[in-house]
DNA sequence: TCTGGGGTCCTAGGACCC
DNA sequence: TCTGGGGTCCTAGGACCC
């Protein structure tokens, strides 16, 4: 194995331990945490797997069954997860150098050392995210990012390994081989369900078997990305950080989109929501200091509905200069929609996607030139957002508080669906946690 | 009644230019 | 009037990830 080896830290079912780490109670019960609009299944305690219950189950589905076995259930919190997130990475950032959070959940580091002394490394990090956090986390370390995956995998599934698992543990007298025998290929890291499909009709079942196809010629029937990952379970490392130079990410694209509570009929309602949901794209557009240039709005049917057939609309708008004005923003994302919306037809999501973003600092332009109209208002929001929190103030409905808190966002009949929600115990004053010493 | 949200990368194809 | 190949840029769509 090489020198310097890749390190993968994953929380083990990361937003199911985040409800456990202010709710104790909740800890060895089975536990299942909700998407949004409480949809389907998206994480599960080991309480709740041991029961069956699979993620991506749709909630309505299981309902009764899981009150039968008195599975508790959670929506989700993405405030809380969010924060225990950075908590977490912050921890680990100060143990491993070259960290890329690649999820909310899980990130790679780079180790300067050699095996033995990153393992020693890697459990001391282990312990203080756990004791500092209170989430578990498995480790897997290989030469590869691919094979960093697999190695993780095994910790999290094999108590022996006590959360720590090496390359070298599981290659030590075959290569590997055994081990990428046993992995089915859609279980590896880049291998989706369409292209699993495709490699079995060529009788490419198991890891091990596509480690030993020829590259090339792989690289000319599929795509460059499977060549990449038959090189990294061999052991070459092929794909690279996605950190930029400056350390920042930065994203290309952004996307802010949600099913509704309850379906939308009419253009108003969705110039609302994509009003709404433009100004959420906007902050974010901010937050990393880019500009946009282009304005998308979709929205659609239920795919699911019996009633109706699937139909889904889009529009886009050019801006005339980059731009990272709500006004202007949230302005294009109700033009967009215009004159495009069937009428008849039951809505139940709308999207709004910022794209061609470019650098805020390297597009100053001249004043005189006007390009920027910003109208001050974002300012405004920006302060009002940072004392009081955010959806105190916006533009049309997005200024709109709600009574409940599950609705607290803008009050509109379409808002999401969040009726067990957990405290957001580290990001609102009003909803700390309480410590009582008798 | 009720089925998530947010990204990335790659490729193919069209428009345009020389 | 007719004709060619190659490069770049952009966009849409597919596939994948968590």
């Amino acid at each position: 194995m090489q020198e310097h080896p890749i390190v993968l830290a994953d929380a083990n079912n990361f937003y199911a331990s985040c409800e456990a780490v202010f709710h104790p109670e909740v800890a060895g019960k089975p536990l299942v945490v909700l998407s949004n609009n409480d949809g389907c299944v998206v994480s599960r305690s080991y309480e709740a797997k041991a029961l069956g219950i699979a993620n991506g189950t749709p909630w309505f589905t299981i309902r009764q069954e899981a009150a039968y076995d008195q599975v508790i259930a959670r929506s989700s919190n993405y405030e809380l997860y969010g924060s225990l997130s950075r908590r977490m990475m912050s921890i680990m950032s100060g143990f491993l150098p070259g960290q890329e959070v690649y999820s909310i959940d899980e990130c790679f580091m780079h180790s300067p050392w050699d095996i033995e002394r990153t393992r020693r490394i890697a459990a001391v990090m282990r312990r203080a995210v756990l004791q500092g956090v209170g989430i578990p986390v498995s480790i897997g370390i290989a030469p590869t990012k691919t094979l960093a995956k697999i190695t993780n995998h095994w910790a999290k599934r094999h108590p022996s390994s006590r959360g720590i698992t090496t390359w070298g543990d599981l290659s030590r007298d075959d290569q590997g081989t055994a081990v990428l025998s046993s992995i089915e290929i859609d279980d590896v890291w880049g291998i989706g369900r369409r292209l699993a499909k495709r490699l079995r009709g060529l009788g490419i079942r198991q890891a091990a078997q596509l480690r030993d196809q020829d590259p090339v010629n792989m690289r000319r029937r599929f795509s460059v990305q499977l060549e990449r990952t038959i090189l990294e379970l061999r052991g070459i490392p092929c794909i690279a950080d996605d950190n930029d130079a400056t350390g920042g990410k930065r994203d290309c694209q952004i996307l802010c989109s949600r099913m509704f509570g309850t379906p939308i009929l009419g253009e108003e309602g969705l110039r609302q929501a994509a009003s709404v949901y433009a100004q959420y794209a906007c902050r974010r557009l901010q937050r990393q200091h880019s500009l946009c240039t282009r304005v998308s709005v979709f929205c659609a049917s239920s795919p699911f509905s019996k009633h109706d057939q699937y139909s889904s609309v889009c529009g886009s708008i050019l801006l005339q200069d980059p731009s990272d004005d709500p006004v202007i923003i949230s302005a294009a994302a109700r033009q967009a929609l215009h004159g495009r919306i069937t009428p008849s037809v039951r809505y139940v999501r709308v999207g709004v996607m910022l794209t061609g973003l470019v650098d805020a600092a390297s597009y100053d332009t001249l004043p005189a030139l006007g390009a920027r109209t910003d109208s001050g208002l974002s300012e405004v929001f920006e302060q009002v957002a940072r004392r009081f929190g955010p959806a105190h103030v916006g533009i049309g409905f997005a200024g709109i508080r709600g009574d409940g808190r599950n609705n607290g966002d803008t009050g509109a009949a379409w808002a999401m669906r969040r009726e067990m929600l957990s405290s957001r115990c580290t990001t609102r004053w009003d909803e700390m946690p309480v410590v009582r010493a008798d």
